[in-house]
RNA sequence: GUGGCUAUGGUGAAGGGGUCUAACACACAUGACUGUGACUCAUGCAUCCGUGGGUUCAAAUCCCACUAGCCACCCCA
């Protein structure tokens, strides 16, 4: 037997309604806000994710899908979804009309990771982006939205950190500070954050290790060496989102793993998910569009992954129910009972029938199992006199309805 | 790429060398109720315990290998 792919799963039908549930919330919230979608290819050319994501990055290095066409151009499955919004926006020159576009989308991602809990090399997102403006109103707009739209999934669980990454100017500064406070230090930390001490303190900061955190706990912050504008711009981000009525606190050793951000950047992480604690997480990206040959416009945006928020949402039901399931006896009956069920369907009804013919209570077994609203029990006596037996399942009263689908559809709507 | 744990039916699982042609429960099917569900009762539903090899008179039960899944590290949504 053929089985699926490591860390490439179905969704079957009982959960792809909770999937779905996260789709259609997230397209009501997000238009409330004023974003359209956006759909973008699957595969890009993988210089896209190079240039954006970053050329030394763990996903560039070691997780991407490449590989080469038949046109012999070296392709790859997208990583994220924010590299790919940017380039149409910059392909299509959506700048043009207006430098401001707020854009959503969603979708399948793809990594080449070791698979675990909450965490697959094909897993989903729905992500939004705002290019063309610089305002800290923004951020903390962008940031509402996303607790907005956690808040009509009724998850409250999950929380917002925030931090600043500064920008060109002063985040060098600021690595330059981190690197000599961890030289002195460089015997007290864990292989892995003397391996990163070249390529990306930063993420000493947020290493798991006792030792570790124990031997940065007073490390600068980079909150403690923005530049004067970042500065203010993180100072009015808080302040923006406390007018929102946004709840926040500040994580400034927050860490994040691609390259472009800049500026403000966030989380919304939850202690549900195992050692997966992102359920959503993005920032501000003022220098990508620039870097990707676009003209010099500001952007920011989130992610959140799909399984992460589905797994949040756990077992709750989300289960159909049909208005109408026809019971029917012999053959005549059956042909009756299709007739009836394709136009009552027409008119708007869902209708479930047995095409076995099997025994009433077989088919009355099926039809509690649907957990329908109705039963239509039509046999021979019914066919002669043209009425048949309605029952509404949660009472067990019965009445008699003509056999005609506008006159069923009138009882059971 | 590294490490730990697990692997019995449609599902959750019990059983840790012979009494296992594998408990129990759910699900499913049929019937008791000859045309009425949800309750009750009865009956059926794994010749077989991830795959391959080994130990043994005897293995689902012990050993080895492989494979798969899960979780964790790295990293990330």
């Amino acid at each position: 037997m053929t089985t699926g792919i490591k860390g490439f799963n179905d969704i079957l039908p009982g959960e792809v309604e909770r999937w779905q549930h996260i789709e259609a919330t997230a397209r009501r919230v997000f238009g409330l806000y004023g974003y359209a979608e956006i759909r973008v290819p699957i595969l890009e050319k993988t210089e896209l994710f190079c240039r954006s994501i970053g050329d030394t990055t763990d996903i560039v290095e070691k997780e991407m899908y490449s590989f080469v066409d038949k046109g012999e151009n070296a392709v790859t499955m997208r990583p994220e979804g924010t590299a790919s919004v940017m380039r149409a926006y910059i392909e299509h020159k959506l700048y043009a009309q207006d430098p401001v576009a707020k854009l959503y989308y969603m979708g399948p991602m793809f990594r080449y990771e070791r698979p675990q809990k909450g965490r697959y090399r094909q897993f989903h997102q729905i992500g939004a982006e705002v290019t063309g403006v610089t305002d800290p109103k923004v951020d903390a707009q962008v940031l509402t939205m996303l607790c907005h739209f956690f808040a009509e999934l009724g998850l409250t669980e999950p929380t917002l950190q925030i931090n600043s990454l500064g920008c060109p100017e002063c985040r060098p500064v600021y690595r330059e500070a981190l690197k000599s406070f961890l030289r002195e230090r460089l015997d007290q930390l864990c292989d892995d954050c003397k391996r990163r001490y070249e390529t990306n303190p930063l993420r000493a900061l947020d290493c798991k290790s006792a030792h570790c955190k124990e031997a940065t706990a007073d490390a600068p912050a980079m909150l403690d060496h923005l530049c004067a504008g970042c500065d203010d711009h993180f100072a009015a981000t808080r302040r923006h989102l406390e007018r929102a009525g946004t709840p926040y606190s500040i994580n400034n050793r927050m860490v994040r793993g691609l390259d472009y951000y800049t500026r403000t950047t966030f989380e919304l992480v939850t202690g549900l998910l195992g050692a997966q604690s992102a359920v959503a997480a993005g920032g501000r990206y003022d220098g990508l569009i620039a870097d990707l040959g676009g003209p010099a416009v500001p952007g920011i945006g989130f992610a959140m992954g799909v399984e992460r928020v589905a797994l949040l949402l756990g077992q709750q039901e989300f289960a159909r129910r049909p208005d109408l399931f026809i019971a029917a006896l012999g053959a005549e009956a059956q042909d009756e009972a299709f007739r009836l069920m394709c136009g009552l369907q027409r008119l708007g009804v869902s209708v479930e029938m047995d095409y076995e013919g099997k025994s009433l209570k077989s088919q009355m077994r099926r039809s509690d199992k649907f957990n329908s609203r109705f039963t239509l029990i039509i046999g021979s006596d019914e066919m002669a006199n043209g009425r048949a037996t309605l029952k509404a399942m949660d009472s067990g009263t019965q009445s008699d309805v003509l056999l005609d689908p506008a006159a069923i559809a009138g009882e059971v709507k």
